[in-house]
DNA sequence: AAGAGGCCCTGATAGC
DNA sequence: TGCTATCAGGGCCTCT
């Protein structure tokens, strides 16, 4: 589910809940996500205010009044719900729509603060909580990503100078985090037909102005799906249930063997495994 | 060093 | 109905 733009969306809505809130109780109910939680998770949290609601690339990053940090990455399949807590201590959730959407099973992780809990739900468990002590150790901790798309370093000089002699795939570069961070398998698809560029193609083969195509729709593919509150394959939701809609907007992903949306393109979109992940594209327009 | 592939895990869906 | 196989948004690690 969650790339950058559907990070941010949680971002924003989980910030105008907890930002200048103090944790006053927190429930592991299961360690063993992508790293196991340390024991003194829930002392660590306790009594702290969570000072504000930050992100990089798909990490959710929650700045603590002692100066530290918590991580959060969501996986694949990893969602936080705002639930609240009524004076009878019985749960209700915030769901504008009045659906049932906390889970039963895989919540995994509960945060209280006032009147309600940050509950964090992730069946496949690949997501993770991490305690960063200082600003240096998540310094550190982000040493060895790219840079954001938005940035303005990640401009077409970084990406052509980067792809020289290097004769891995354009689509595996826009998944590798190490070149760029936040995109994800869907978008990295739907930004490679903007392009009108080949998802199998090696980097090193791509002109200047492939570059600047590359630049230009990664910022425009992922400000689009933020605007449009996140995508969705599988029920994506912000904090309060509500679904993202940018699925309605997609070209290329899962729509393999449909005409291509390209004005007077004959083209039908198909779907290759690259690296063991699919891929979608259009056989004629994108070369 | 670069790049491919395996692996962590559960659930939904398709096919028999 | 119930089985098995396949696939799913990510990222880290190992091997060549």
């Amino acid at each position: 589910m969650p790339e950058l733009p559907e990070v941010e969306i949680v971002r924003q809505s989980l910030s105008k809940k907890i930002k200048q809130k103090k944790v006053k109780k927190v429930i592991v109910k299961n360690r063993n996500l992508r790293f196991k939680i340390p024991v003194y998770f829930e002392n660590f949290l306790k009594n702290i205010k969570i000072t504000k609601v930050k992100r990089f690339s798909k990490y959710l990053i929650l700045c603590l009044s002692n100066n530290s940090f918590c991580l959060i990455h969501l996986g694949m399949s990893g969602t936080i719900h705002i639930v609240n807590i009524n004076k009878r201590s019985s749960i209700t959730n915030t769901s504008f729509y009045n659906l049932p959407i906390l889970p039963k099973k895989h919540n995994h992780v509960e945060i209280y603060l006032d009147n309600f809990k940050v509950v964090y739900n992730d069946p496949r468990r690949f997501g993770f909580f991490q305690i960063i002590k200082n600003n240096d150790q998540l310094k550190k901790r982000f040493l060895n990503l790219g840079y954001e798309p938005f940035n303005y370093k990640f401009n077409y000089e970084y990406v052509y100078s980067f792809f020289k002699n290097k004769k891995k795939s354009i689509k595996n570069f826009l998944l590798d985090q190490k070149f760029v961070c936040g995109i994800g398998n869907i978008y990295a698809s739907e930004i490679l037909f903007l392009c009108k560029i080949n998802p199998n193609k090696s980097a090193y083969l791509l002109k200047k102005k492939d570059c600047k195509k590359i630049v230009f729709n990664s910022k425009k593919v992922l400000s689009n799906a933020i605007k449009k509150g996140g995508s969705t394959i599988k029920n994506f939701k912000d904090t309060d249930g509500i679904a993202g809609n940018f699925q309605t907007n997609f070209n290329v992903y899962q729509r393999n063997g449909l005409n291509c949306k390209r004005y007077k393109c004959k083209g039908i979109i198909r779907k290759k495994n690259i690296s063991n992940r699919s891929t979608f594209f259009c056989n004629i327009c994108q070369k």
